[in-house]
DNA sequence: TTTATATTTCGCAAAATTACGAAATAATTT
DNA sequence: AAATTATTTCGTAATTTTGCGAAATATAAA
């Protein structure tokens, strides 16, 4: 029926970012880390957030599985930050389409 | 409990924008539309993607809802072009967050 | 070693997304 | 009026997402 059977590497790769980008909670996340560069703690991100924290931590979860943030075990708390390079690949593959 | 219980506006613009993107079909159709800023043919889209006409169609009206794209009645086609207005609103929004 | 703190994982439910084929719609041609 | 063409809507099913509370984990403090 249909002659493509698949999609470039790109657009795979933009969809896996957006789905991530997809959601209030992970945007402010996204948004909070990379503005200063900066890190940050579950505990404070479920004070400004109107979810519970087990939801943050399953956004978070999402955002480490497409690599986006990592988070450093600084007991007892763990201190979330952003992968600056895949926010980098994230930023270009955007910076891509946005830019015709 | 949580002391925050709604997101900003550019926040959940954002993410309505990223929920569009966030499948490969809508992406291979935003950034041809945008590319050369150009129209397209449902029928000519479905022999390049590979999903059915009904599966098309949904996608397309995704897109219609956070007004992307917009319809044109061409008997007995439907052209389909990008809202530029509302692109531009999209561009902006990422824009902002992908410069820091 | 018990207690307290910060966060995650698990189990579950509700809602949304994705995909399809069949039927419907709308305009055109025969 | 019947047949054709392009596309959408409907009904349905499978999968994914979102959210919660309860229980689990891991570390530090008492």
């Amino acid at each position: 029926m249909n002659n493509r059977t698949n999609y470039s590497e790109d657009v795979l790769l933009m969809a896996k970012y957006a789905k991530a980008l997809a959601h209030p909670v992970r945007i402010y996340i996204l948004k909070k880390l990379s503005k200063m560069n900066s890190c940050c703690y579950s505990g404070d991100l479920v004070d400004e957030l109107p979810i519970k924290r087990s939801t943050l931590s399953q956004h978070l979860k999402e955002l480490k599985y497409v690599g986006l943030i990592q988070g450093e075990i600084e007991p007892p708390f763990i201190k979330y930050c952003l992968n600056t390079y895949e926010w980098e690949k994230l930023k270009n593959i955007f910076s891509e389409l946005l830019n015709d």
